[in-house]
DNA sequence: CCTAATTTGTTTACCCGACCGACGAATAGC
DNA sequence: GCTATTCGTCGGTCGGGTAAACAAATTAGG
């Protein structure tokens, strides 16, 4: 009842039957997204620029004030001859969407507006492993509800929960997240009810999450074919392919860490041997960095302040240090070569401890890559580092539900008045 | 000029606004594939599994009959009460679509209609490496003009060629084919000067192309994520995602051969270390499984003829055969597990010389993933083994033409009459 | 044999949305 | 002030999907 429609994908789902309700929909979502990615003008420019007509464009864009989405902009007096444009531009207020991130220490929520601006952000500590799952989602039903009680005049159209595991995004089950301690969890199912109707709750994979929040609004946006590898204590990756998320058969795709990739004879604490992530992971770099008793590997201790302890020591020339980041960063480029290959990218971007880590990695990591990449040029592909640090996950989910009012603005209900 | 729109992709395109036109070409199409995929039906039934209304079905029938493309099929008696519909059926004779695909020794040709129903199909042995590209392109036009001239009465809606090497799809310029002996060639150009217009030219790569005739015809039609793996003396790879074929960026995707996943000791005949085609090659098993006299390795023989004697080695009991065939099978299993782990396809299709070894190579490559595999159960993915032999990429080839008409049936004209 | 019931396919009127041409409005340049 | 130019809207047109009515073709049953 709250899960959203079958799957939010262009103007023409693939077995609806299209009609002209969907040509609306299509165009009033078109100059919606032109209006975002653009930014304010006239109704004369977005015909030019959209190829409708103008006395379309006039009545899509009173549909669109109509309900909230967009408004007059301010008028930019004395360019050129001939009566000025009246700009419109987009309303953000109206509208909101929901990120959530649940992981093992912490839940995260983020709420946007529809221009991508943030209106609310909160992390809180909890142990969501000795919690358990309807404890925890207990407690997300608490955050969320704050979050909604503070901005108050934007309607949520939507929330997404990232979760570090598999998940079936389709009817938002979590198969399996071993860090959380979750086996087939309901979490759609169980936040739908905690929250209500009004408002569609999704459920995915944090670094797929990730990679819509870098193809939405990192320094790379709007990149058809992206490749996102984040660095934790594991790693998650995220592919993105033409445009859209590549979720798999069972929504599990992208699990890179446990590729056999590394070397086979390290056992992996997945019970493998030779996974991608004993090669790469935080762990793999620890390791060849510090004693076992060396304060930056105590796991106690804050990610952050210990990753700004091991720039220092590259920083200052330390052998041990820089020899293990050029160790991850040649090993980080064999798999990133497999992903290159098969894919063909035009980026791969790095986020999580990579990103933090990434002026010492790139360097052995495109060494690594122009060895091994079929193809003049890297196949067109460049390494980019993550500028959203560690708040992607929160902020892909959010743009998630955004993306269904620029898919279809007919969700927002005309106003009242 | 002869080049197709765009980027023939489903209704709405992704820059072009929807009009009402774009509804009516939609539904054309959703019309004329169910009478495809399901076969001859009245127009009742129709509306009723399309959610069309009646008389628009009425409508687009009519204009599909006039542009040839159905007919009144042989009405069945005696069903249940009511008057008995007419049913309507896919008319395949108007049109046809050619798929070509230039190798190394030959050049095969095959023209399907919309049935997909083979009109005419020949291969001719051809030096193409010695003759040149001008040369070869001129052959192929004499042969498409032999084919033209045989199936007359049937207009061609496209013609694509598959080409073992880099492609860049958008302007269907090989980069880089190796075996062949090419580099930048315009393929496309080259044919559609040769041709001339009326008769749009596409070029992709071979693998993908085969791929593509698994998705529109093997055993696993329609399965909507799949991965598609070929043995040859190289290895090549074809990604389907949620239907459409993976190209990437520059058009280089599914370059599985050259992926570090090999004995990092062995040397690649691209002169890198390492690739998984040192492992899973033809080459790879041809060295484990015979001395370097033996007559299965004298490469002037017949490909089928050699892999047959295998084939009955192994059924013998042959030792060394049955092991140089397990280790392969470990190989493929190990490079599998990459592209599950990545793309999470339903199936995985073994093609080429896998296919024909296949019933000794699935065994020990099904035990290698389970081992390998996140996610229960093989993450949902079946290996399975093609049926098409190395017809595959013509008919991919012929594939993709055909789709255009699916997309858009009004680029059929009319009928005169 | 004839009638009622049922299903099919077409016809008619209608609605909705995009498109086109024309027109008033607002501005710069002269 | 006048003209050229551009903007936004208005009325009309066209195309396509929808709904309801209707004729046609068949089975069931007396």
């Amino acid at each position: 009842m709250t899960a959203p429609r079958p799957l939010p994908d262009g103007v023409a789902g693939r077995g609806v039957p299209a009609d002209q309700a969907a040509v609306r929909r299509g165009n009033l979502g078109r100059v919606l997204r032109l209006l975002r990615d653009e930014g304010p003008r006239s109704r004369a420019r977005i015909a030019e620029e959209t190829g409708l007509n103008k006395a379309t464009v006039s009545s899509l864009v009173a549909e669109l004030a109509d309900r909230g989405l967009v408004t007059a902009g301010d008028v930019h007096r004395g360019g050129s001859v001939g009566r000025p444009g009246l700009p419109v531009q987009l309303d953000g207020r109206a509208v909101c969407a929901i990120g959530v991130e649940l992981n093992v220490d912490f839940v995260a929520i983020l709420v946007l507006n529809l221009r991508g601006e943030v209106l609310f952000e909160q992390r809180m500590a909890l142990d969501v492993p000795a919690l358990g799952a309807e404890a925890t989602l207990d407690e997300v039903a608490r955050l969320v509800q704050q979050a909604r009680d503070t901005v108050r005049d934007a309607v949520p159209v939507g929330l997404t929960v990232a979760v570090p595991g598999l998940v079936r995004s389709v009817d938002g089950v979590v198969s399996l997240a071993p860090n959380l301690g979750w086996r087939d969890v309901p979490v759609l199912e169980g936040l739908a009810a905690r929250l209500g109707p009004g408002c569609p709750v999704r459920v995915e994979n944090d670094a797929n999450l990730s990679a819509i929040a870098e193809w939405a609004t990192g320094p790379e946006a709007r990149t058809p074919d992206l490749v996102y590898l984040t660095g934790e204590v594991g790693v998650g990756g995220g592919l993105i392919v033409d445009g859209r998320l590549l979720r798999g058969t069972a929504g599990l795709s992208g699990e890179v860490g446990h590729t056999p990739l590394g070397d086979p004879d390290v056992v992996c604490g997945c019970g493998r041997r030779g996974c991608w992530e004993t090669a790469v992971g935080l762990g793999a770099l620890l390791r060849a960095a510090a004693d076992p008793d060396d304060p930056v590997r105590d796991s106690t201790r804050d990610l952050e302040v210990r990753l700004a302890e091991i720039a220092a020591r590259a920083d200052a020339g330390d052998r041990r240090t820089l020899d293990a980041l050029r160790q991850v960063g040649r090993a980080l480029g064999t798999g990133a070569a497999v992903l290159i290959n098969l894919v063909n990218p035009a980026v791969v971007l790095l986020g999580g401890y990579f990103a933090v880590l990434g002026r010492f990695l790139v360097e052995p990591m495109t060494a690594e890559l122009q060895d091994r990449v079929f193809g003049p040029d890297l196949a067109g592909a460049r390494v980019v580092l993550s500028e959203l640090g560690f708040t992607a996950a929160v902020r892909g989910g959010a743009h998630v539900a955004l993306e269904t009012v620029f898919d279809d603005p007919t969700r927002v209900p005309p106003r009242a008045s």
